[in-house]
DNA sequence: CATGAGTCATTACCTTTGCTAACTATATGT
DNA sequence: ACATATAGTTAGCAAAGGTAATGACTCATG
């Protein structure tokens, strides 16, 4: 257990301690929301499809970096769980789009649910003077994650 | 893009903003270590076993939530690597026990090496303020990671 | 001590998920 | 009109996970 800065004035100390910490958080995490059967890429295919709304076979392909015939098996499967549905693409009758049925929302919804009730529980039992802290890194680790 | 502070003022608010930061910040950080085309459960195997120095099969598919002939399996691929290494149970004939090669260590090493140097790089990229923030947040993230 | 029950790792078989090769249908360029 | 490119899908194979079964070992009991 760090004490408080103790040991972090280094890049790499500080990389270090947040390496671990957010592994085994995430970690926790997803284990708390694991009810769902889903494979990674197949949650993975659910998220993305939700964002963007709508997407074909070939666009999920490679923003999940499978093959395309990983993907189509990946869609058939959701699609039989009644989480996405096919239509024909609007302008060119090679594609097809996907997207999220509103089964598949709710469960997006509860998994995200789950995983933030897990977290936020947590922080409930933090001092204000930590979930300052958070609070005041929260933006920061936002913007390391996108950079 | 988060203000600071802005918006994160209920435990939900923030433990929503989290779980995205730091599912998406160490989703990057896996992606930078993956040259040992390793399987999940082997590299947490290698982990595993690293941590505990030796475990027995048995206590592995436990650790690791899978069933005991899919371990048998894991561990004679990493064995056939060279990164593991079997040997008879000091008082029981019908176990094993396993422990981590050199090679095996160091491959894990290299593996959180690799990690840690990404995150220090963008770790560089920000304000003294904002690493001062992340110094701050870093023992109550490992306080976290341990509730 | 012998026997039966329990424990442990492993093998065999099956399913699932990923890949590559091949195919059909459609779109585009010449 | 024809050749080329694009998109999704099917078929076959390999890898990784599960379940059922097996053999060896350990322990408890009579």
């Amino acid at each position: 257990m760090l004490t408080n800065t103790q040991n972090l004035r280094s890049d790499a100390a500080l990389a270090s301690a947040l390496r671990v910490s957010l592994a085994r958080l995430t970690r926790r995490m997803r284990k708390q929301a694991a009810h769902h059967s889903l494979t990674p890429t197949q949650l993975a295919t659910l998220v993305a499809v939700e964002r963007h709304t709508a997407m074909t076979p070939g666009e999920l392909a490679e923003h999940e970096k499978v093959q395309p015939p990983s993907m189509t098996r990946v869609i058939a499967k959701l699609e039989a769980r009644g989480l996405l549905e096919r239509a024909p693409h609007p302008t060119d009758r090679r594609q097809v789009t996907v997207s999220v049925t509103p089964q598949g929302a709710a469960l997006l919804k509860e998994e995200r649910r789950t995983k933030e009730a897990w977290l936020a529980q947590r922080l409930r039992d933090l001092t204000p003077e930590e979930r300052a802290a958070l609070r005041a890194a929260a933006p920061i680790l936002e913007k390391l994650s996108t950079m």
